[in-house]
Order: structure tokens, then C-alpha cells, then sequence
DNA sequence: TTGCTAATCAACAACCATTGTCGGTCGCCG
DNA sequence: CGGCGACCGACAATGGTTGTTGATTAGCAA
């Protein structure tokens, strides 16, 4: 995503005002590659912001994600996560703990157009499933555990 | 997934009952590709017996899912899909309608260990967004609709 | 066939993430 | 400076899903 300054200019630009809650959600996302829910967001500006209302970092995620200035992702963890990364890549999601890591891969899906049977394809995602490095640890410790009991 | 009758063992093996309700769901899902929602199957249930409650119908269903035997998937269009076909294969999703079609595709994700940083991969969705056919039709009359206004 | 027990039902409440409403206040920016 | 948009708190409402309760039904093993 643009930086803050630049999401200022874009803001004022469509005529929606700059307010300081606006920027303080500008700065979080700024090179934020943790995918943060609209909760986390929140609570990572209350710091700065103790009254910030959930609402208003819902709106302002909302209006972010329709300028495409961030992405909205339902990886079925049971809240959307918003990626500041707009370029094109794909996800590692831990099944666990629900980590979403960034992936930069060039998926090769080789679709007949048969197969497509008129469907218009827009947009390909790849999500690869797993366990993050310290779910996996902890895992194998579980394994060791149960092999001894 | 497996025959109305072979699930009906498979119940029975695990010891739980196999009831008129859970019969109906077996067959209204045995074959289907639609990739219902757990309204749907009950929907399509409740044509068959008018007092089945969504709620048997959603723990039939979690139930098979826990088996193995159906798949849940959250494809972001708001509620749960069940997907009937276990087979290793991906989706296309209508970003209209919400239309769901399997694709039978081989991906090739090339992922350098380096950028597993300790990930585990366990499985790879890959989710085609776009039009399905009968959208993608609509959408051109509406293109040419705006092109004359 | 009987009996235990799981399954089901209706009706309802509760959950979570998200959005809407409202009245009142504040403050951005032309 | 002033209009209007944004914000707040507080709350209700949505939609999908799960839990509760108490009564009834019925699968299936003995």
C-alpha cells in the first residue's frame, strides 16, 4: 500500500477528510505484513488513540479496501484480514494458530478451456495450508509426548 | 463420497444411529456438485421431511465433515459450503452469484524451501475468482447497455 | 419385543464478526 | 469561520452457526 502521506493525498482527493483516526490506521497498516483483523487493528490504535471506536477502523478499513489501496482476505479463520500488500502473491495460512504469512510464487495452474466452460477467470489464489515453524515445533513435541505415554 | 449405504455402515460402525434425517441428507448429498450451503441441503430436505430442524441438518453435516467424508469449505461467500467430492481438486468461484464449479487441475506451486521458513506445508487450495458463464453473459449486456447511455 | 439411549424436535438464547442507528459533539478543510 | 463530514458511545440488528432445554421419538442391540 501507499505511504501515509501519499493515502492522505488520496483521501483528500475524494473529498473524505483526514482525520487523525484515519491516519493512526494509515500507520498501522504501513508495512504491517502480520495480516491483522479489523480487532487487532483497533486494538494496536487504542495505544495511540484510546478512544478510537472499532466502527470508525471498520470504515476506514472498508474504505481502503474499495480503493484498493489494501485487500480484504476470508481465509476462513473466522474474521476477514487485511493485507496491505496489494501486489500479486499468494498465502501460507497456519491451520493452529491462523498465522498468514506472505508467499511470492508464480502458481502454474494449467486450465483447459473446456474445463472453464465459459467461465471468465479474473484473479487465481493460492492458499497452501499448514503449520507455521512454531505450530510445527510444538507439534512434534506433542507427538513425542504421546508416544511416550 | 461414499454411497447412502456405505455411509449408513460407516455410521453404524461408529455407533451412531442412522435416522430417516440423516438418510435424507446422505442422498441429497451423494452426487451433488453444487456445493451447497447447510440452508440448501436443508431446503432440499425439507421437501422430503417437513419438520427436519437446519440444526440436525448442520451436525449431520459437521458430523460427516469430521469423517472425512464431505469437505467444509468457506469460499468468503458468507456461509459454509459442503462440497461432496473429496478428491483432490480446486474451485471456481462466481464473484456474482457466488456459483461454485470443481476444476480438475494439477497446480504447480514452486515453492523455494527458503520461503517455507519453517512452514509445513499440509495442503494447496487453489481458488479461481471471476464470472460464470451465465454472469459473464449479463455482464456483457450491461457493458453494452452503458456504452449506449 | 423390549429397553436403553441417542437423536430429534421446537423454541429460544447466545455467539461472533460486522454493520446500522442515533443524538450529540468535534474538527477538517475549503 | 462555518458547513458538513467524521467521530463517539451506546446500543440494536444482521446472518451464520452453535448451544440449551425438556419432551418425544425411534434405532438397534440384547
Amino acid at each position: 500500500m501507499r505511504s501515509p502521506a501519499e493515502l492522505t493525498e488520496l483521501f483528500r482527493t475524494r473529498g473524505l477528510k483526514v482525520t487523525p483516526q484515519r491516519q493512526c490506521i494509515f500507520r498501522h497498516l504501513h508495512g504491517n505484513s502480520m495480516h491483522p483483523t479489523a480487532e487487532s487493528v483497533h486494538a494496536a490504535a487504542v495505544h495511540e488513540m484510546p478512544t478510537i471506536s472499532l466502527k470508525t477502523v471498520y470504515s476506514t478499513l472498508n474504505d481502503l479496501a474499495a480503493m484498493g489501496e489494501i485487500q480484504s482476505l476470508d481465509l476462513g479463520t473466522g474474521s476477514s484480514r487485511f493485507d496491505s500488500n496489494v501486489d500479486a502473491h499468494h498465502h501460507l495460512v497456519c491451520n493452529r494458530c491462523g498465522l498468514v504469512r506472505d508467499l511470492y510464487v508464480e502458481a502454474q495452474v494449467p486450465v483447459a478451456p473446456e474445463q472453464l466452460n465459459g467461465f471468465t477467470p479474473a484473479a487465481t489464489e493460492v492458499v497452501i495450508r499448514g503449520l507455521c515453524s512454531t505450530c510445527s515445533q510444538q507439534h512434534d513435541r506433542t507427538n513425542e509426548g504421546d508416544a511416550h505415554g
